[in-house]
DNA sequence: ACATTAATTATGT
DNA sequence: ACATAATTAATGT
């Protein structure tokens, strides 16, 4: 609810945080100094909104580190998680789609480094720097693939079948690799799980205790390591 | 094959 | 001690 008092604004912005990321990657380094210039940099506490529903797109993202999920509510007020963005992507790219609302929600799913730009300066950069425009393009389009393959899933498989798939992804694009297998790197509880699958926390609840004493997973409050993977891949080919 | 309701327990500040 | 998260059982559609 509250608006967090700590903001401040890092000291001096290296370089190399975004030589290496694809939007920006082709860029000589004097124009990656440009580009820095013009951002402003923040950090956000977990669980608190970067922008909101249909709220005017005034700026644009770019996720340096963290995690960030996009929610989207619907006429009965639930939310509904879209999808979980990794650090290195960008996000209210409204701009991209010719809108001049934010879509959907962003809030933090874990403590997040984000610097912005005025969605002014969406255009000049696709103009001036070769490849931002390309790079962009394929992460929407992969993106909107994912969102579409879960919609075939709510309609087609059952619950066991979408949570797995659901873990599944999670571990792929925010997996972090421990010593039992793979760890969803930022606090995911049961209810987020439910809101990416369209069950209810208790049916994820009891899936989850279920491929526990199975050794499929491991769980402790707001983590959850996926131990086989490949189990729960024939899981969802049931 | 699930959701809902409700009661109970565990866990983090 | 308190709030939030997770489990579990019972009941409903």
């Amino acid at each position: 609810m509250a608006e967090a008092p700590t903001h401040k604004t890092l000291p001096r912005l290296d370089e190399s945080l975004l030589t290496h990321l694809p939007p920006f990657s082709r860029l000589e380094k004097r124009q990656i100094r440009k580009v820095l210039d013009l951002a402003s940099s923040r950090r956000y506490d977990p669980g608190v909104a970067i922008f909101e529903e249909g709220h005017p797109a005034e700026r644009f993202y770019m996720l340096l580190d963290g995690y960030v999920r996009v929610v989207r509510v619907t006429p009965n007020g639930e939310q509904i998680t879209a999808l979980h963005i990794p650090a290195g992507q960008l996000l209210g790219i409204a701009r991209a789609i010719g809108r001049d609302t934010y879509p959907a929600t962003a809030m933090t799913a874990s403590e997040s480094l984000v610097l912005s730009w005025p969605t002014s300066l969406w255009d000049t950069f696709v103009e001036d720097y070769d490849g931002f425009s390309t790079e962009t393009y394929k992460t929407l389009g992969h993106r909107l693939g994912e969102m579409h393959n879960r919609v075939i899933e709510m309609t087609t498989q059952q619950v066991e079948q979408r949570v797995a798939n659901a873990l599944l992804r999670l571990i792929n694009q925010t997996g972090r690799k421990v010593e039992n297998g793979i760890e969803i790197d930022f606090p995911i509880t049961r209810q987020d799980l439910s809101e990416l699958t369209a069950t209810t926390l208790h049916t994820v609840s009891r899936v989850l205790s279920g491929w526990e004493k199975r050794g499929l997973v491991e769980s402790r409050r707001k983590r959850i390591t996926v131990r086989d993977p490949h189990a729960l891949m024939v899981l969802t080919q049931s």
